[in-house]
DNA sequence: GACAAGATTCGCT
DNA sequence: GCGAATCTTGTCG
């Protein structure tokens, strides 16, 4: 479902945690494929005690640390028996700017504070105790943009990060939004 | 049970 | 712009 890292640009990332409401418009994605994609945690099918989410249909998230300092998200996107993932890299600030700014330990907005997988994820509070959420309900779930005159400008690109995948790494499945300040490049 | 490497970020030059 | 920090996961013995 790499069509689907489209669309989810400019959808709401919303997360109540801790009584504290924070919403975030989708800037920036990478999609996954468990299948014939060797950047993927379970690609040709690799099955394992960390992966095994993908494996479940989609909607739930999987949340896993990542060089021993960050919790990346994602989002599983296809149905049951696909490994296939989303990975959410940078969102825009709606609401609960302020508790975003405490748990990053920030005191004013920057491009960093919820720019790069690692940042938006401590931005919303998420981290590993989240693997497995079912995405459609609090306090994670995602829901559309109300706003129905904002239609992102969407720019693919290669993947960031992941040279070691060999051709893969070239497979342009980055989607963002360039009219955002709050994405990684570009 | 041990070892190597990673879908990154921050601080300093 | 470059290099260090840091620990979980997967693979091998």
């Amino acid at each position: 479902m790499v069509a689907l890292a489209r669309q989810l640009i400019g959808q709401l990332l919303i997360s109540e945690k801790e009584g504290k409401r924070c919403v975030a418009r989708i800037t920036e994605t990478e999609a996954y494929r468990g299948w014939g994609d060797r950047a993927c945690h379970a690609h040709l099918g690799r099955k394992t005690q960390r992966t095994q989410i993908m494996y479940q249909p989609g909607g739930l998230a999987y949340v896993y640390l990542c060089y021993g300092i960050h919790n990346l998200f994602n989002i599983v996107s296809n149905r049951k028996g696909q490994a296939d993932a989303i990975l959410l890299r940078a969102a825009e600030p709606l609401e609960g700017t302020e508790h975003m700014l405490k748990r990053r330990k920030m005191e004013k907005v920057s491009p960093r504070l919820s720019s790069g997988p690692g940042n938006l994820s401590q931005a919303l509070g998420i981290e590993r105790s989240d693997y497995g959420l079912d995405l459609s309900k609090p306090p994670l779930y995602l829901a559309p943009n109300l706003q129905a005159s904002f239609t992102p400008k969407i720019q693919s690109s290669p993947r960031v990060g992941i040279d070691y995948a060999g051709e893969d790494a070239a497979l342009p499945w980055r989607f963002y939004d360039p009219r955002s300040r709050f994405v990684t490049k570009g």
